[in-house]
DNA sequence: ATCCTGAGAA
DNA sequence: TTCTCCGGAT
């Protein structure tokens, strides 16, 4: 379909684009950091947190040269602390080889976050593809035949606040009247199309009991008294193989 | 196909 | 209370 989508998608984002932190800056670093913290947490929770993670590491050796322990504390909050492990290592590579040709070579980057620090840090026609971008991009029934570092952030920055999955605002839309192949008629998604869900409450999850150990070690506290024994030690199992944890005289702590 | 987190909105 | 939310690794 045409590339007429092209014009008012960026005259959009010209005047719609939220200012945010990570985008004043063309630091891969900085954009790396901030990728990784958005990939699992709001935008709104990630912009204080990015300012100060910004401020204490404000490099990838840095970010290397720091314990990891005082990485996991800083990261608590913002979801899977898996990550913030990944993102140390990455660093690390980074701050010993310099950034690498592809980056998804480095730990814990995958397309969608080789392809957005590609676009907005390294000025590549590279198009970050997450789960907004596919979104709209089905729907217009349109893929950007050069997909600038403009042209992906648009995409994102659209998918995020107007054609949203559950409540499209085709009204509010620069691409509605443009083209778009779903204008004013898009399909809301079926609830839960998962063939067997049982949904089963997230306290009931590893993972809750999971972010609850490093929650509490990086605090400086006691483990959870309030947990099954055979769950705690099934998390904190987990825990030490994945390398969050160490076991270290006796007790439990982030490793160094 | 599953696992990893947890705050905020609906 | 339930549902959502800008991936990646195994």
């Amino acid at each position: 379909m045409p590339a007429v989508l092209e014009g008012p998608l960026l005259a959009w984002y010209g005047r719609q684009a939220r200012d945010l932190p990570w985008r004043r800056t063309r630091d891969p670093y900085a954009i790396l950091v901030s990728e990784v913290m958005l990939q699992q947490t709001q935008v709104v929770r990630v912009v204080p947190r990015f300012e100060a993670w910004m401020a204490r590491w404000p490099t990838a050796a840095a970010l290397a040269a720091a314990s990891l322990a005082d990485v996991l504390a800083a990261w608590v909050g913002l979801g899977y602390n898996r990550r913030a492990v990944r993102l140390r290592e990455a660093c690390a590579v980074v701050a010993r080889d310099g950034w690498p040709a592809d980056l998804s070579s480095l730990p814990g980057i995958g397309p969608y976050t080789a392809a957005a620090v590609g676009a907005f840090a390294f000025g590549r026609e590279e198009l970050p593809v997450d789960t907004n971008v596919r979104r709209v991009l089905e729907r217009t029934g349109w893929t950007p035949a050069v997909p600038t570092p403009q042209v992906g952030q648009a995409l994102m920055e659209l998918g995020a606040l107007v054609c949203r999955a559950r409540a499209a605002a085709c009204g509010d839309c620069p691409l509605a009247g443009a083209g778009c192949a779903s204008a004013g008629r898009v399909a809301v998604a079926p609830r839960r199309r998962g063939p067997a869900a049982p949904k089963e409450r997230f306290e009931a999850t590893n993972r809750w009991v999971r972010g609850r150990v490093v929650a509490a070690l990086a605090a400086g506290e006691e483990l959870p008294a309030d947990l099954e024994p055979g769950r705690l030690a099934h998390a904190v199992e987990g825990l030490v193989r994945d390398g969050l944890v160490v076991r270290a005289d006796g007790g439990l702590s982030l490793p160094v």
